[in-house]
DNA sequence: GACGCGACTTGACCGCGGTCAAGGTGATTT
DNA sequence: AAATCACCTTGACCGCGGTCAAGTCGCGTC
């Protein structure tokens, strides 16, 4: 099991909360952590449930939703290895207001339960680190609204690519879908069907080339106007 | 002077991240605050500007926005009395993200320094408290993603309508606009055009009666009915 | 009270994007 | 390799809601 515990320390130490600990109140936090492994479509929350953890991703994906009334799900957040979520509910609130399900088999999260509560009541340097985690999270939020707030699917789709961490190749920019398109258009609040077109029309106006989830943008600075055209 | 400070104390005793606090540390937050009087139109911070302070409103109200490219403004946040903003940019970002104007002459806001930064460093009771009202803060903000998830614009004013505070007249409910229509309608993200034919819409079928800012809802369960509809 | 300006309303028009339906194209399983 | 299933694409349709334009209302100022 020593090894099972290195990778979990592994996770931890690379998360902005525990930078520059030192290590006796780190393995403090260690302690409170375990492993866990989903297949894919695991549920690892529900909306209500009583919080009895927060995650770290140290495998895998997870997307964190909310489920409306009449069936269809609004993404809040997509999280792929070396984030966490969570944190509020256990912090705070004691129940999950949103649904986490695990996108990929072989999922694997690490786990932190309540005890960590308990040290961030005593120690002042571990709260501090988690205050500013949570306002950058805060900001993260803010621009996730800001982006759905764009009225129009292409500006919104626009922004996004733009966004997207992207590689130099010879005089335009390559970059890779971090998700399925038809969650990716869960993610924009368009349907499938529109993301497909948009796609496609721009690969026709020779804005971009499409293969697979690889999209090289042709043409930055008319997908920008597209963008911030009615953001 | 000492009216001045009592004010202070008063409203950042109303705020939550200061519930339940004992009085020696209560005051020495009183301590890292001033107060502050606005004009209509005054800019209270800029984007990228160093983060000196956060802000709780005394009096007046503030708008919290983001200046896009093309002249038009996407608003963050309406703050009315009571309500606190920027702890983010001082506790963690260093730079404000946003920018902020007061709405209305004579707008007051007590002003945290950076000195609250070192308070909280040592004072694990007071870090507790933050990352207690950042959560909730959080949470509010995944409400407002769900509430920009709901797609069709009746849907999302009825929603809006029936989550404002209502004071019961006989068998219905009575609310007033906090905002201009046309801000209103900017927050939900619809024309104001469309708003105005809604009211009238509603009017006429005898679901509300409309008079200025002042709404009498006349039928909640089908306003609630349009609400769910499709969000 | 008259003026002026901004907020609000109403009408006419039409394009964006959602829905339904029917293939096509992979990928994984057996 | 065949079968199966999920994902993606494309076409046809149409209603919601945005835009433009022209008033009307309401409020603060002089």
């Amino acid at each position: 099991m020593q090894r099972m515990s290195d990778a979990i320390r592994e996770t931890l130490r690379a998360l902005p909360h525990f930078h520059g600990l030192d290590l006796e109140l780190f393995e403090r936090v260690v302690v409170c952590a375990e492993s866990r492994t989903f297949a894919r479509g695991d549920m690892i929350f529900l909306h209500g449930e009583e919080a009895r953890a927060f995650f770290v991703v140290r495998a895998g994906s997870v997307r964190v939703y909310r489920a409306t009334p009449d069936g269809r799900e609004q993404v809040v957040h997509h999280l792929r290895a070396g984030q966490s979520f969570a944190e509020p509910a256990v912090l705070s609130l004691g129940r999950y207001p949103v649904n986490a399900i695990a996108l990929e088999s072989r999922t694997e999260l690490v786990a932190v339960d309540s005890r960590f509560v308990e040290l961030l009541k005593q120690e002042p340097r571990l709260s501090v680190a988690i205050v500013s985690s949570l306002s950058m999270r805060l900001l993260g939020l803010v621009e996730r609204i800001e982006e759905l707030a764009i009225t129009s699917a292409p500006a919104r789709l626009a922004h996004y690519l733009l966004k997207l961490p992207a590689k130099d190749a010879d005089r335009h920019l390559v970059v890779q879908l971090p998700l399925a398109k038809k969650d990716l258009a869960s993610h924009l609040a368009i349907a499938p069907e529109t993301l497909s077109r948009l796609l496609r029309r721009w690969q026709d106006r020779g804005l971009i080339r499409s293969k697979g989830k690889t999209l090289e943008l042709l043409d930055t600075r008319i997908l920008l106007a597209i963008a911030d055209r009615d953001e």
